[in-house]
DNA sequence: AGCTATAGATGTACTATACAACTACCCGGA
DNA sequence: TCCGGGTAGTTGTATAGTACATCTATAGCT
């Protein structure tokens, strides 16, 4: 092995190891940083504020979850006041979900506290490195181009390309 | 806001919301990848490599998770055979924690195993950009050298930077 | 009309987690 | 010397998030 091969491993072994470290604190981090609102639920609310309402289903199949935790989530969401269920004129089996005013509040609300805590890790940074790290980190998350990830079924990693591009 | 501030804003915003998106299908991930060990199994066990053994205590603090959450971690681990517990001499209250011969091959196994995912999402990828990218995770995981991240506690924060500059 | 696919809800089970209460042990001071 | 407060770990209990299987109602094609 070459040096710079051996280089280019040691990089790689970092970022997977980062990505581990980050990974294990994100969850405590949003619950400790909003009690109300967990990744997931925030994840969930800030696609229909994106979307200006979708299905239950677009929101599993998006993120890769079940349908049935789809469903109870949304349930809690509802009893939270967060979103509200219209029945969907075209098609009576489902229901579009959209933002209420007190979602599109908390959720306004735990987006400023989110970066709010990413601008204060980011603190010191210069502007070139912020840049360049929001463009690696995207592209990371987009995926080769070339489709699959080669760790997820394909309909589950092709939504989220979907998403990180959009 | 200046034309650079907005840019200084939206950098953060996408570096927050990619974070969000890593994070949330990490765990999954992790799970598919290797059934037999969660993100948090691997991550107590690659601390014990690291360590080259360490007490119950030490992973609570390190990974910011309550003492009983680690005992049962602990208890799966060692029923499956990838950790014993050695009396500690010094103190009887404690035990050390060790990785036995298949705890160690498994742990070989999964990095390898993530190695590769995190190769693959990096395929095509320049040298220089994958350096980069591993530095700036980096100083991202490490904080603020300022100390305390204002999000987590004083006393789970700390133990992390500690260890993503080991 | 009838068959199959789809949107969603519900029953059930499992895992990770926290908090509180408990046991066993440690150590410093009266 | 033993007593009291602190510490390592375990166990009881509760909660959240998740998946899989199953069920209902509806859609849409033939």
């Amino acid at each position: 092995m070459t040096d710079s091969e051996t280089r280019h491993r040691e990089a790689v072994d970092a970022i997977q190891r980062e990505m581990t470290v980050f990974a294990r604190r994100a969850r405590a981090f949003a619950g400790r940083l909003h009690p109300e609102l967990t990744l997931v639920s925030y994840t969930l609310l800030a696609h229909l504020e994106d979307s200006g309402g979708c299905l239950a289903k677009d929101l599993a199949v998006r993120y890769g979850l079940d349908k049935s935790t789809v469903s109870r989530q949304v349930q809690a969401l509802e009893r939270l006041g967060f979103l509200e269920r219209r029945p969907a004129p075209e098609d009576h089996r489902a229901q579009m979900l959209h933002l209420t005013p007190a979602g599109t509040d908390i959720l306004a609300q735990v987006t400023e506290s989110r970066h709010a805590a990413v601008a204060e890790r980011l603190a010191g940074w210069g502007d070139a490195d912020v840049a360049g790290f929001a463009e690696l980190l995207i592209r990371y998350n987009a995926g080769p181009e070339t489709s699959g990830d080669g760790s997820i079924t394909q309909e589950y990693s092709n939504p989220d390309i979907a998403e990180t591009v959009r």
